[in-house]
DNA sequence: GCAAAACTAGACTAGACCGTCTAGTCCAAT
DNA sequence: ATTGGACTAGACGGTCTAGTCTAGTTTTGC
């Protein structure tokens, strides 16, 4: 009783000291590698370099440590994908260079991973799923959806839904090549092959909502 | 279960044997609602009504049972999208038709699931995403590349990789609800609301493509 | 009617896993 | 010097799993 207080009181410290960061890492590497269920408290005590009572003294069980590292890894990974958007004076250079930012994110080996194991668990983990989606599609759409509202109230696209066209921006710049990332078909694409990809995509939107 | 289990024997006189498609039933329910992990050999052969050896019998091992399910589901769900594909005069109602078709088959819970359990395993299974991609979203892709080539070359849209095109058409369908749909987070949609996503992802593809 | 094949029920092996517990080390602060 | 917190190494209980085996029953073909 008191052992576990203790150690609730520590996982919600608000500084992480001593071994926790080992943990995290280590518990990243095996779950983003395994899955959830085939990641063994064990294998991640090992391969932290510490033994399995401090894993349990830092996060009280299998579940809470997963959701941790979760979370962790979304913010992570997808906040700063808009962080410094500073959209210039040429609509096209702004958007491509959107493009570009969010397909070399999410096209990479961590984000792969990490999407494969929350759609795996999204029925086990639902709130999971839910915070996965609000940390980065969500906030991409947002994001992207203020500044099509800019460009339309200027003149240089139309669109009277701007969520729906951000939405479809993204769905445009996913494409086939992001499912062949997923099913672990295609390697992760060169700079090169990126920009071309959000090339088309961009020029692929424009054409959708050019202005009148 | 046992009265259906005679039933079903009945209607197929000429399967193999017996007991096989209830197994290979039992075996798709188990491991589309629970995964590849969590699914074990004693819950499929109970929810077969069948005893555990039976399904050693039949199958040597969970790994066979578990390609030779997704195999065959692969087959059931994704194939029928184009077989009856003939498009009419109108391309606009033909594009539209395939678009609502596919659609509504992508959406589906057991697609949905089958999506899921195919991509959490992808590492482990690769030859088993190779197969779930040749067998989906690369047949659709080739056989809209077909028509649109012939549209295309009728002059009615303006495309110079249909390949390509065709999957660019996909990946407007799929959107934003495909992703919501695979995390669990938006339920199944009426034929209404398919037929609006459809109707919004062809008259984008055609303002992409129309001809000069 | 009968033998072979298919099937059943469940015990069993061998091992993985979660989470707890013990016994002891190390170290910083009092 | 002592106290208390963080940590280690590993044993342990209880549960679950894949897959095997045995012994008995049903079905099927001929």
């Amino acid at each position: 009783m008191v052992k576990a207080e203790a150690a609730l009181k520590d996982a919600n410290a608000e500084t992480p000291t001593g071994k926790r960061p080992l943990i995290v890492e280590a518990a990243t590497r095996v779950f983003l590698d395994l899955g959830y269920g085939a990641a063994s408290m064990d294998a991640i005590a090992a391969e932290a370099g510490v033994s399995k009572q401090t894993v349990y003294s830092h996060f009280g069980a299998k579940e809470a440590l997963f959701e941790a590292i979760i979370e962790d890894k979304c913010d992570q990974l997808l906040a700063p994908v808009f962080e410094a958007f500073r959209p210039g004076h040429d609509h096209t250079k702004a958007l491509d260079e959107v493009a570009r930012r969010f397909l070399s994110v999410i096209l990479t080996p961590p984000s792969t991973a990490l999407f494969r194991v929350i759609i795996a668990e999204s029925v086990r983990f639902p709130e999971l799923a839910n915070a996965f989606y609000r940390a980065g599609p969500q906030t991409a759409v947002d994001n992207l959806a203020g500044y099509l509202k800019e460009l339309d109230e200027a003149g240089v696209i139309a669109t009277n839904d701007p969520v729906a066209s951000a939405r479809q921006f993204f769905a445009l710049l996913r494409g086939d090549l992001y499912m062949r990332r997923l099913l672990d078909l295609a390697p992760e694409p060169t700079a090169g092959e990126v920009a071309a990809v959000a090339g088309e995509a961009v020029s692929a939107f424009l054409a959708i909502h050019a202005p009148d």
